[in-house]
RNA sequence: GGCGCGUUCGUCGAGCGGCCUAGGACACCACCCUCUCAAGGUGGAGAUCACGGGUUCGAAUCCCGUAUGCGCUACCA
């Protein structure tokens, strides 16, 4: 039975490499038909984020990673860590430390400046009962330190990466018991997983480096420890460790922004993970069924969004328009200028939508495609209606095409693009040129959905006015 | 400084001894389609597989060394 967790800390807002662990973590458990767990980590007071678990929740909801127990709260079990450090205290694999963090500082930065391995320096490990009870009768706090052997070597298997050593001597007595009566990272972690009963934790590459603390405590606990895997790790554009200065971090700013959750997944999925040489687009039940250890990557990866903009293209498009339109219309509501009334007029909406599906790479961009549908009236610079031909000609051009417009008898595709084809052949002008002239009237823009249906949708007054309001703007130059 | 892990086109990634004169995708360029923009189609450019030694009939693939990037080195996770 496969037992997964994913354990962050809500010092921060979840960002793409948090999630893609998130993800793998859920994916593995979702392929073995094992159970997935959400533990939140909790155990350093003074950098809590306000508002972080809230996201966290939110941002696996968003992606569908949902969990099957949990969220646990490390918080609320201080007791279970403080039995385990009692327990280690007694049978001297751990002892209590007073030296004061100035005196650590201090310590460190001596080390560093002699280019010394940092690390703590043991002068606790041997305190006599008396210098104990001197400390104790100060009211110094100790913190609980664990007895790392002196010698020796801490071997351990990782599923990606194979067999890993470390020097017993290049770790120092990390703390396990804080001052404050939290437990560290370190034993909290191996409490909860062993207690949890987690078979694999898959974990970012960061760890790796602590993974032996971590044999080294289940073995001082006399516990079995998990399978550990370690995930490559996701990097921002400079290759380094993705963090707050990297911009867009927190997953629900992607969701804000646009992005499909199953676009996201599918992206995140193959940022250290593929299936084979050649397929990329997956659906969630496809990544699922096929995911397995072996083909996740150890190399680091840099994030790349025109990407990931390209796919989340492809999921659009992939919509069956109502879906497309109920997923853009928050997108319009939330963006289109304040003047345009609330809300929204749902049928004109479904029948822009089909006009804008294809072009939009995030819902975000819905909105700004399709401004001009909504506005009353267009602001352009004239100089747009000029860039093929003289004024007087597009005077001329816009006058005829007004008076034509006008008693057109069916305003649809078919009959405007008649009209409008024989207009240009009339007016001796490419239908390029005359119809570009005509969507820079229509649209205010260069670039837009195709003209003829643009202009059906728009309806025929607004489509007049808007030629009029043009001709007397040229006019008025 | 110490320790650990990586190193295949700009980016993601295929490759796990001969199928590789290294395949795919994004981005880029050209052409086609076309009322613009997209979408789609076709083609192109882009990697001395970090470098140097081995092992082998044969190495991107195995071994060693070097370089380099990243990570860890807190009473942070």
């Amino acid at each position: 039975m496969v037992r997964v967790r994913f354990a962050p800390s809500p010092t921060g807002y979840p960002h793409l490499g948090n999630i893609r662990t998130a993800l793998f973590n859920w994916v593995f458990a979702r392929h073995n038909n094992g159970t997935f767990i959400l533990r939140i980590e909790d155990t350093d007071v003074t950098r809590l984020v306000e508002g972080a678990v809230e996201t966290i929740v939110d941002s696996l909801r968003w992606l569908g990673l949902d969990w099957d127990e949990g969220p646990y709260f490390q918080s609320q079990r201080l007791e279970l860590y403080r039995e385990a450090a009692d327990q280690l205290l007694k049978r001297e694999l751990a002892y209590r430390c007073y030296c004061s963090p100035q005196r650590l500082e201090a310590m460190r930065q001596e080390q560093i400046r002699r280019k010394q391995p940092p690390g703590y320096d043991r002068r606790c490990r041997q305190l006599t009962s008396r210098q104990r009870a001197d400390y104790e009768a100060e009211g110094i706090v100790p913190v609980v330190r664990f007895k790392s052997p002196l010698e020796g070597q801490t071997p351990f298997h990782d599923l990606l990466r194979g067999e890993i050593v470390f020097e017993n001597n290049t770790l120092d007595d990390f703390v396990l018991l804080k001052s404050d009566g939290y437990p560290t990272y370190h034993l909290a972690n191996i409490v909860d997983d062993h207690l949890m009963e987690i078979t694999h934790v898959l974990r970012a590459d960061e760890w790796l480096s602590s993974t032996p603390r971590h044999v080294l405590l289940y073995q001082a606990l006399g516990w079995q420890p998990p399978q550990f895997a370690h995930l490559p790790m996701i990097l921002g554009p400079d290759r380094a460790k993705l963090s707050k200065r990297h911009g867009a971090t927190s997953i629900t700013e992607y969701r804000d922004m646009g992005y499909l959750p199953e676009a996201l997944f599918n992206f995140l999925a193959l940022l250290g993970w593929s299936l084979d040489d050649k397929t990329e687009l997956l659906a969630r039940e496809e990544i699922v069924k096929h995911f397995s250890l072996e083909r996740i990557s150890r190399t680091a990866a840099v994030f790349n969004r025109e990407k990931l903009d390209w796919m989340n293209g492809v999921y659009l498009r992939s919509l069956s328009m109502e879906e497309f339109t109920r997923r853009a219309m928050p997108f319009l509501e939330r963006d289109l200028p304040a003047e345009v009334k609330r809300p929204l007029d749902g049928g004109y909406v479904r029948r822009i939508m089909p006009l804008v599906q294809e072009r939009a790479r995030t819902l975000a961009e819905v909105p700004q495609l399709t401004q001009f549908f909504f506005v009353d009236g267009l602001s352009y610079d004239t100089e747009m209606l000029l860039t093929k031909l003289g004024q007087a000609e597009v005077l001329t051009a816009l006058r005829v095409t007004i008076a034509r417009l006008k008693e057109l008898p069916n305003w649809d595709v078919p009959s405007l693009e008649a009209i409008c084809r024989a207009l240009a052949e009339e007016l001796e002008l490419k239908t390029g040129v005359f119809f570009g002239l005509l969507r820079v009237a229509v649209t205010g823009r260069t670039a837009a959905p195709p003209l003829f249906q643009t202009m059906e949708v728009l309806g025929r007054e607004p489509c007049l006015k808007r030629l009029k309001a043009a001709e007397q703007k040229l006019a008025a130059t």
